[in-house]
DNA sequence: CCTCATAGGTAGTAACGCTATATCGGGCCT
DNA sequence: AGGCCCGATATAGCGTTACTACCTATGAGG
């Protein structure tokens, strides 16, 4: 997939991530890839500024915390983060359905 | 429609849009924004360089002409521009099913 | 011991699309 | 005639974004 493809969309696809629960910045790239089929396989350069980001943002935040003697910054959904995401996925289906539709060039339906 | 949402896929709307025939640039932006019921509007200062690009590239030739006294630059698709017209097409379909997918949150189903 | 996978991070860069601004011709209104 | 808006083209400068390329560190397996 081209590399500059996600631009814009990258925050909600995190985002949509961790509405499952709580994951670290590494869990989070490994279960995009996984449910994406590897298509979408960010490298961690790309994940981490991301996260710090959002955290800054206040859409989610971290915790330190040690898992098997290392430390790990664990991630969460705030309420700003929840209400975000929603946002994130109408913008998503109106801008795919646009891009699409215009890809077709083909009129737009008319919604009387 | 968030204005950055664009980012990397910009070329292929206007790519599509000179599919059907030549068009100068502002016709280009009028016709994205009519086909898409006003969901896609460009900003001229978006739509004109992003030409300029897509000639340097190849993928569109420009030529001069004169229309009621003025000048205009109008842009037809290349060979190139058709090729590269049809892997948008591909990659923004892999792409769009990806973010749809991943924003559902699950599993991606299994190709066997 | 050394490498690999896991895990977190930063610096620097290049691309991209936007805002703002400028120009020019023609038509419209007063 | 003068002023104004619209169509049309264009450029400069900017902020955001995601990338590449590195760096650090630990536990497991060869």
């Amino acid at each position: 997939m081209r590399a500059e493809a996600l631009k814009g969309h990258l925050d909600g696809l995190l985002l949509a991530t961790l509405e499952d629960g709580p994951l670290h910045g590494y869990a989070v790239k490994e279960a995009l890839r996984e449910v994406t089929g590897g298509r979408i396989d960010l490298p961690t350069g790309t994940v981490y500024p991301a996260l710090h980001r959002l955290e800054g943002a206040g859409l989610i935040s971290g915790a330190w915390g040690v898992a098997n003697g290392r430390r790990r910054r664990t991630y969460r959904l705030t309420e700003a983060g929840h209400a975000a995401l929603s946002g994130e996925r109408a913008g998503w289906q109106e801008f795919a359905t646009a891009v699409t539709f215009a890809l077709k060039a083909r009129p737009w339906p008319a919604t009387p």
